[in-house]
DNA sequence: CATACATGAATTTTT
DNA sequence: TTCATGTATG
């Protein structure tokens, strides 16, 4: 975090102390904008609102939680406790878990993740391959996200494949209901239409919330926008547009996905009271890494005018570095790396009595445009033994078989968790299609009970063949018998024998090798099998924990180990608190910030991203230009800015254009600095180039 | 002709 | 990394 001084500056306070009417904070990156909204919520406590009263709204969990922590330092723990800060989806959840009923749906529905709606949609739409499925799932996202439904969608379609898309979700919606169950967007959705046609809980909502701050306001989509101005509505005027939206619309970098500013224009026009306040100080980076942004965003039309400036001094120039292809941008970040830390340590070992400062590796970050930019990066550190994390990467968990595995384990521990139950009862398949579980869903639904529960009700029959209930009596039985044996078998050695005759009972293998095409994946998915089956089984043995407490662990069953897994695994992923390099996509950069940067890949066509079949438009190259922007204000103290001369494309060396972006920087004081080895490293470069595109001797 | 391996290309992501 | 396409081999 940049440091802010002890007390806000003019415009902060002004934000804090806006109580009653309508507040858009104009937050620019780096200028504290978590503060404002922390000191709010304080101020709005002290004014007498109750903590359940203010809701702080955000887009990740992980800002949720940050900004609980935030809180907590400033009002205590006490009444940070019943402070509603939770993400549009958990709010979504709380409002469909307390009246979800007047929407149609059960008591306890589902939420499917995305792996769970692929697989509905590629049942649904016959699809074979994945590729066609995730068409689908993205372009009925979008729609969502939009506030089309499938009937809307239909009329809209422009093309066949939009057409199909269209069906295809016409079946999925019939699929949710009938299996009860909702995916990530109806969790937006669904609350919009409970406010929107239940007068009772619009005004239960609307008077349960007092305020409403939300975070990172430029990335609502349509439908969120909706579920808002339903939120801070009130049938009393004088206590509607009760709210306080934080954000910046030149960091508005997911129009891709439906977030509109739209939203941000359209507020003053709604809102006529609406208060406008820009932060336009600074915390985080030097004059000179400033004046670069500015005068890139200067080139997009304004919404607001907003010109950030910092007192951190003018710092050191940006530096433009010009590369010689891929492998040579990735040498050069290394050396940016190497030169600056042997720096640090210099002046530290100078002035070690004043505590000087010293270079870490979580110090910097690599930033990039798309994600198969990291390879080379990775490779190139692992050469110069630097260690480095790549966000966004796939984590063991995550891995179909695993979560394959996660859902039985679930099931076990609790039968009534019913995404599980869907997960687990069709992996592997085992003749039970959607519409048996169609049925089964519809019955749970009507008699307020979990699948599994129903899966054993008498008057099921009646619903379905004698074949579709003998398979789903025979899965539920051996459910059963498995959380039996899972019960009681205690130890490593046993757990492990289990599990090995449970994957064998249910062919999971052999499903591996049918459902993977490839016979290499499917070998490499197994093995990822077997090493979590060591990792339950490890954690069911006894002896000495391996958690550096030296303590004696006991012995634990197959369920009670399945029963902390989530846990553990929660654990495991936060584990990661350590000196390294973040590489990463500017996108997943935003709100982060790093005393030194690297934006690599600074070229026409991958910054601004352009496809081959795809016509650049303004607005596409706005948002570009945006996302720059984002990339330049990460860092605090250093900016390195490569781009590439040439690019290797097949074995051919092609130019490289330098991004329009490097020249909006406006950087009078350009530095390309080229050590001498670096230009003997260049030419050996050109040379192996020459050599690899010498043909080879026929045969 | 089919399968295996190699090679090259690749938006951006959260819930 | 993953995915698709092309080439070589049986």
């Amino acid at each position: 975090m940049a440091t802010s001084p002890p007390t806000l500056n003019p415009a902060q306070l002004q934000a804090v102390h806006h109580l009653h009417g309508p507040c858009l904070v104009l937050a620019g990156a780096g200028s504290g904008k978590t503060r404002v909204i922390t000191h709010k919520i304080a101020r709005l406590l002290e004014a007498g609102l109750a903590p359940k009263e203010i809701a702080a709204i955000t887009f990740t969990n992980k800002a949720a939680q940050e900004m609980r922590e935030r809180a907590r330092e400033l009002v205590g723990a006490r009444a940070a406790k019943d402070l509603v800060i939770s993400t549009f989806h958990s709010l979504g959840v709380r409002i469909l878990r307390e009246d979800g009923t007047r929407v149609g749906l059960k008591e306890q529905f589902s939420i499917l993740d995305s792996d769970d709606v692929l697989g509905v949609l590629r049942d649904a739409g016959g699809a074979t391959d994945n590729k066609l499925a995730r068409q689908w799932q993205w372009t009925i996202s979008l729609w969502k996200n939009l506030g089309l439904n499938s009937a809307a969608a239909a009329a809209a379609a422009k093309d066949d494949d939009e057409r199909v898309a269209a069906r295809v979700m016409a079946l999925y919606e019939e699929r949710l209901a009938a299996y009860q169950a909702v995916d990530f967007d109806d969790l937006i959705g669904l609350p919009l239409k409970l406010l929107t046609t239940d007068d009772a809980a619009r005004l239960k909502w609307q008077t349960g919330f007092r305020h409403v701050l939300v975070d990172e306001y430029q990335d609502t989509n349509a439908v969120q926008y909706e579920l808002l101005k339903a939120l801070v509505s009130h049938p009393d005027e004088r206590r509607a547009g009760r709210f306080t939206a934080v954000g910046d619309d030149d960091q508005s970098i997911y129009g891709w996905r439906g977030a509109t500013i739209e939203n941000l224009k359209r507020l003053p026009q709604e809102w006529p009271d609406l208060t406008v306040i820009p932060l336009e100080q600074n915390y985080r980076s030097t004059s000179a890494i400033l004046r670069a942004a500015n005068n890139v965003i200067a080139s997009n039309p304004k919404l607001f005018e907003k010109k950030l400036w910092s007192d951190l001094g003018e710092g050191e120039p940006v530096r433009l570095v010009e590369c010689d292809g891929e492998d040579h941008e990735a040498e050069r970040a290394v050396a940016f790396i190497q030169a600056i830390r042997a720096r640090g340590v210099e002046s530290a070992g100078a002035q070690a009595a004043q505590g000087a400062e010293v270079v870490k590796f979580s110090d910097f970050a690599i930033l990039y445009r798309a994600n198969h930019q990291a390879r080379i990066f990775e490779q190139k550190l692992r050469a110069a033994q630097i260690p480095y994390k790549v966000s966004g990467g796939q984590s063991f968990f995550d891995k179909a078989e695993i979560k394959d595995l996660c859902a039985w384990l679930r099931l076990l521990v609790n039968n009534d968790d019913d995404p599980a139950f869907l997960r687990a009862v069709t992996t592997p398949k085992r003749g039970i299609g959607h519409t048996t579980l169609g049925k089964l869903g519809e019955f749970s639904g009507k008699w307020k009970v979990s699948l599994f529960e129903a899966l054993f009700t008498e008057s099921l029959a009646a619903q379905m063949s004698a074949k579709a209930l003998g398979s789903l009596h025979e899965f539920g039985r051996y459910v059963n018998e498995l959380q039996h044996r899972a019960t009681h078998t205690r130890g490593g050695e046993a757990a492990r024998a289990l599990m090995l005759e449970w994957l064998k009972d249910i062919g999971y293998e052999q499903h591996l090798y049918d459902t993977e095409d490839n016979e290499k994946a499917a070998q490499s998915r197994w093995t990822n099998v077997l090493d979590f089956i060591e990792w339950v089984a490890k954690r069911c043995g006894g002896g000495l924990a391996n958690d550096g407490s030296n303590q004696i662990r006991e012995e634990q069953t197959v369920l009670e180990v399945a029963q902390t897994i989530s846990v553990i695994i929660s654990l495991a992923e936060r584990n990661e608190e350590q000196d390294q390099v973040t590489l990463t996509t500017l996108h997943a950069s935003k709100g982060l910030e790093w005393p030194h940067v690297v934006l690599a890949g600074v070229n026409e066509g991958l910054l601004p991203f352009k496809a081959d079949d795809e016509e650049m438009t303004a607005h596409r190259l706005e948002e570009e230009r945006r996302l720059m922007y984002v990339g330049i204000t990460r860092a605090r103290r250093t900016l390195a800015v490569s781009t590439l001369r040439r690019r290797k494309k097949g074995r051919e060396t092609i130019q490289g254009v330098p991004s329009r972006f490097i020249g909006e920087m406006k950087l009078h004081e350009v530095q390309v600095r080229e050590d001498p080895r670096e230009r003997l490293k260049k030419l050996r470069a050109a040379l192996q180039a020459k050599v690899d595109t010498t043909p080879p001797p026929e045969r």
